[in-house]
DNA sequence: GCCGTTTTCGGCCCGACTGTTTTCAGTCG
């Protein structure tokens, strides 16, 4: 069973015990044990095979939460939550996805007009059967009704890539109104996060209604959800896809807070988050005699800081903190040893190691390929094609493999100013072996094993795979390795602590695919390959010429991961690069 | 349900906004 399983079941279960009106404290406990579980490197199942007792050494993980967890993994199920699903039907719990009802209402709707499914309490809302009760009235079922219209919609994600530069004009022209003073993005944009679930924005002006007004009247804006003095959220007319299946369009919501000027900093901080990193600084704010909200640090009624970020961090003893791993995960320990690192940096990127041309399923020719690489100042390449298990892409063969690295061999050396080698992405398949030779991938000057097919096997086949893959000393790097999807199939996850170990032993590289709707190996799995020494490379598998303008969004990802230019094998020189390779 | 350089019991982050109220509870971020 996976740490995600587990946490999901918590996550559940504090849902229940929210509707059913338990204890807030004992309900939090359970959202964060989820969240710690969630975002854990070690397997919660490992730990429990060789000591059950270190559970408890988890932070938020006390006696009775290492117990639940335990026989969890020995039954397969979590028993409390087995009885609660019993005593509330799942379509009660989705209720709490309506916006402005929270479990307070969805108890009353449930357990006083015994509602139990969507249906019902659309029909309830619409025959006006829900006012009657106390503290519900005409809007709160008018709330319900468009609720439930747009619940389709609701938890809907979208890229990072597709938010980012909406966001960006956003800020850019609020920046310009008369009266503003400063203007930053917060929230998850700021922070970077992969796939964002609303936009916010900071502004210190002295007079809030300017900026206000500017966005209640912005032609993108379909409504305005909620205004008050320092505050408004408004909807959005759709602008981009959803990461859902389909690309459903979905309307982005928007939270705009304006403070004063002298408040900016506290302000960004607050609403940059995450959630976890804000309750982790108020928690340090408070032992060290301090409350820290929006407005400021304050002891008392005096203000110690409110400008700058920096200010507020400096006053609970830390450096500032790069906002893309305000994450409550290991970056207050990082700060408190003086070792928060120094991120990487696009500008820092020499080379790309992944990229397709016409050969197979790319749309540019090896030429376009070098010169379009050329452009973006890079110094090294490996043009990497299919192998011919891909046979959609039109994979190659050891034949037209051979024919195509003469090809680029011969190309290359049009263009001294670049290093391009003969590289190609091999399939890894489905019985262990791989797709070519080894004699074949001998020539090679970079070999990537990938997995493409066969991802529904158990989990013990797969992580065998990889490990061949790895012990077979022609390959080079474990590409797009694709976590998440195979954490998503049950029975087909793999074991990560055992793949990365070998790859750590066989000096073997670990894949970023900086693709906006890719972006293989997580920031915690990375985060995971640092902390074993593993080089990680951010590549753009480009299959166009364009395709190489991504690598910004995998170079996000290895920031959310911790990871400074030292991690990063490709902002080496040509030369190191090369050395590094087995 | 967790946790402890005030505490093994009594705390647990904090404020804005809305709707239903007539001073506040619920919800949200």
């Amino acid at each position: 069973m996976t740490n995600a399983a587990i946490a999901g079941m918590f996550s559940d279960l504090a849902d229940l015990l929210e509707i059913e009106g338990a204890n807030a404290f004992r309900i939090r406990a359970y959202r964060n044990a989820s969240r710690t579980l969630d975002s854990l490197t070690d397997s919660l199942e490992a730990i429990v095979a060789e000591d059950p007792g270190k559970l408890m050494q988890i932070p938020g993980i006390g006696k009775d939460l290492a117990l639940k967890i335990q026989l969890t993994i020995e039954t397969g199920q979590l028993e409390q939550l087995e009885q609660m699903k019993e005593k509330i039907p799942p379509d009660v719990v989705r209720m709490l996805c309506i916006p402005g009802i929270g479990p307070k209402k969805v108890a009353v709707l449930f357990r006083k007009l015994h509602l139990t499914t969507l249906d019902q309490l659309k029909h309830a809302a619409q025959t006006g059967a829900i006012s009657q009760q106390k503290g519900f009235a005409k809007k709160t079922e008018q709330i319900i009704l468009e609720g439930l219209e747009h619940l389709e919609q609701m938890g809907l994600r979208m890229f990072l890539a597709d938010a980012k530069p909406f966001v960006d004009q956003m800020v850019q022209e609020l920046a310009g109104l008369t009266g503003v003073d400063r203007v930053c993005l917060a929230g998850s944009v700021r922070r970077l996060k992969e796939t964002v679930g609303d936009l916010d924005i900071l502004v210190a002006a002295s007079a809030p209604d300017q900026a206000m007004d500017y966005l209640a009247n912005h032609p993108q804006t379909d409504k305005v959800l909620a205004r008050g003095e320092t505050k408004q959220r408004v909807r959005f007319h759709p602008f981009a896809r959803t990461i859902t299946p389909g690309g459903s369009q979905v309307a982005m919501e928007m939270d705009l807070r304006v403070v004063p000027e002298e408040s900016f900093g506290a302000a960004l901080q607050y609403f940059t988050g995450s959630k976890e990193h804000n309750i982790e600084t108020r928690k340090r704010a408070s032992q060290r005699g301090f409350k820290l909200n929006e407005y400021g640090l304050f002891r008392g009624e005096e203000v110690v800081a409110s400008v700058e970020e920096k200010d507020i961090y400096a006053a609970i003893d830390l450096p500032w903190i790069p906002p893309e791993i305000r994450q409550d995960r290991n970056e207050f320990h990082l700060a408190e040893a003086g070792e928060i690192p120094d991120l990487v940096e696009l500008g820092q990127i020499r080379g790309d190691l992944h990229m397709h041309t016409t050969a197979t399923d790319g749309r540019a020719t090896i030429e376009e390929m070098i010169e379009a690489a050329i452009e973006r100042k890079l110094k090294y390449i490996a043009i990497t094609d299919h192998s011919k298990r891909v046979t959609m892409a039109n994979g190659l063969d050891a034949t037209r493999l051979r024919a195509h690295w003469e090809n680029i061999r011969s190309i290359r050396e049009q263009y001294p100013e670049i290093e391009v080698l003969c590289g190609i992405e091999c399939d890894i398949l489905e019985d262990a072996t791989l797709d070519l030779d080894d004699e074949v991938l001998a020539e090679a000057d970079f070999v990537i094993a990938v997995l493409h097919y066969g991802l529904k096997q158990p989990k013990d086949q797969i992580t065998k795979r990889l490990l061949n893959a790895i012990k077979n000393p022609h390959v080079h790097m474990i590409g797009h390795l694709t976590g998440r999807l195979l954490g998503k199939r049950p029975g087909a996850e793999i074991s990560f602590e055992d793949v990365f170990k070998a790859a750590a032993d066989h000096g073997v590289l670990m894949e970023i695919n900086a693709h906006p709707s890719r972006l293989d190996l997580n920031e915690i799995h990375a985060a995971q390959a640092k902390e074993l020494g593993i080089p990680i490379v951010i590549n753009t598998d480009a299959h166009s010429t364009t395709g190489l303008d991504v690598m910004q969004w995998g170079i996000y990802q290895a920031r959310r991961a911790g990871l400074s230019a030292k991690d990063v094998a490709n902002t080496l020189t040509a030369k190191q690069f090369r050395k590094l390779l087995r």
